[in-house]
DNA sequence: CATGAATGAGCCTTCATTCAT
DNA sequence: AATGAATGAAGGCTCATTCAT
């Protein structure tokens, strides 16, 4: 895969460390281009200008993060829940993707194009959530709160800096899994 | 108040207004003097450098977004659920305070100084979660999950761009607390 | 004599501190300020502008460097001799007014009305070793190459960044002010 | 030669021209651009910052005024007198070359590093110096002190600003260096 | 008078963009 | 296509200067 990719491909993949390490400002031309070994000037071989690199970028994005992930799953043995854990860690545990995640989600709140992929993006994601909620839970209201659950976990957890006394994160983590899951959640007084 | 605020006071509340909308890459001497209506030498007048503006905000946001919160909320009657509740509303869902708290998130993954001023921001929001969670539920393990499901909710729900089919984003909110504070959760498959 | 000093004198001496160190464009308004431990904005009680505060310090230079230096030197017992060298030694050994003077004569190589200035002062320093080459030497031509030898060392021992293998610079001027005035002065080859 | 010049080498020169005028504080990127007909953006093309133009013009200035001079000077026929004669001459009298060693001299006395180049190039400049002196003089001490005596009139008669009435600045320095090289030195009083 | 506040010009630097080669 | 060179807009910072209080 390496192999075959286009310079161009390559200002893409650039933007995107870019992004991921310093968001959408910190995607800039000359940079990229010291970054490739490269001037500047041949940018401009490929991309119109920056905004069309952006785009691009976001193209990758939802190619790779996306659909890539969506398929790899869906040949994936197993249940529901299985698949949806395989692309929570697919997407969210990959130290190459979730920054870039992030990144994109800071800069959907300052761009609605961005936003509205984001959108369709969440929604693709947030489809494989719900159906493996749906195997454990029948109310579809009910679903959608765990859903959101487990979606706001995934993001949360790169978001917030608390500590927790005697614990690590992760263990939190399982342990907030368990609830979202039912499993382990007993009825707090029961 | 408005009317006490000394110049000085006027660029922080700029800078932050500027870092809600843009991010910190936003935040720019000539364009908050414009804002101000003034020229950009006078910024020199009140801060070293954009450095110390930045610094500045910085102080302004944990005194205005954590100190005067928790000093309003602990002078709340009810029980410590309804003051987790007030500080959650305070923070998250000011139209003014929560793009701010979003904005120093982001920063903060790009800025170690940021970052451990935000850790010690949210472990101080994290012992109200927790105060309040506590009394629901008394394993410490749990308590921390479920303040952790609390944390993550308020802060995914406005970056999760995802469409709940026939419910608003507010019914699956209310759900989703409904699950966390363990009143209105059914075990599923009971 | 610093109990007297006006604050008008201040700003005066501080510029002409600024100069030795940092040459005339190191002479700010603002800087003098800081210094001085004032506000910028007084300055002009003082002065009309940066440019007459250059002006009273080229007055207070020749004042202070020369009319004060010529007149201790006139009280002093001696020969001519004995006071050009005490006039050298005030002029050119003080670790004050040595720096202005350097600071001086490079101003002057750029502003004309500086150089015309330099050049009075000058001269009458000139006319103090004239009078003591004299002394021990009746050719007029040949008092003024010595002359101009002496001056020139004087000024040269500060510019020039020569090392002297085995001696001092003290020990290298001494012997060269030893041939000006041609005492210890061999002729070459004799 | 300026049909080869590269631009690099134009901004070192004309930054050369502008410190030779105006010292080091009148190197600024934004008047060279204009005198050379650019925009001051190009500059970054060619050097990091300010700074980096300081360091080369100090290496062309060293490589023009001593080691071009010094190769010059020694495919010279003629005694080490010749030679040092016409290294002062292609030195400080050259209408271009002298005015930039006399800021170069400033400038040394506020930066550390460019006294050290300074000290370098006086150094290898006194060598020629001296070794013309011994061949009138043995005495090493004499030798030292009638070389700084040298050095001193070079520099000091473009420094210095007195009058020399009825004679001309030319004459007296054609008598003093007659002094220095004891030929026409008649021991005073004799 | 001296201060606080502001202005505006000027400087250094960065960067997207263009263009001839 | 890629490079070298340049442009122009913008942003950070400094400073002389003005002015109301």
């Amino acid at each position: 895969m390496g192999a075959l990719r286009t310079p161009r491909d390559k200002w893409v993949e650039a933007g995107l460390s870019a992004l991921a390490e310093g968001g959408v400002g910190a995607v800039r031309v000359e940079s990229l281009a010291k970054s490739l070994g490269v001037t500047k000037g041949g940018f401009y071989g490929y991309f119109a200008d920056r905004e069309a690199l952006l785009a691009a970028m976001l193209d990758a994005w939802e190619r790779e993060c996306v659909d890539e992930v969506l398929e790899r799953v869906a040949q994936e043995p197993g249940d529901a829940l299985d698949r949806a854990r395989l692309a929570g860690e697919l997407t969210f545990s990959d130290h190459r993707l979730f920054p870039i995640d992030l990144a994109v989600r800071d800069w959907a709140r300052r761009d609605p194009a961005v936003a509205q992929r984001l959108r369709r993006v969440d929604n693709r994601r947030m489809r494989l959530v719900r159906e493996a909620i749906s195997e454990i839970c029948d109310d579809p209201e009910e679903v959608e709160a765990r859903s959101m659950l487990a979606f706001s976990v995934a993001i949360g957890t790169h978001l917030i800096a608390v500590d927790h006394p005697g614990l690590t994160r992760e263990e939190v983590n399982t342990r907030a899994a368990g609830l979202i899951l039912g499993r382990t959640f007993p009825r707090p007084g029961t």
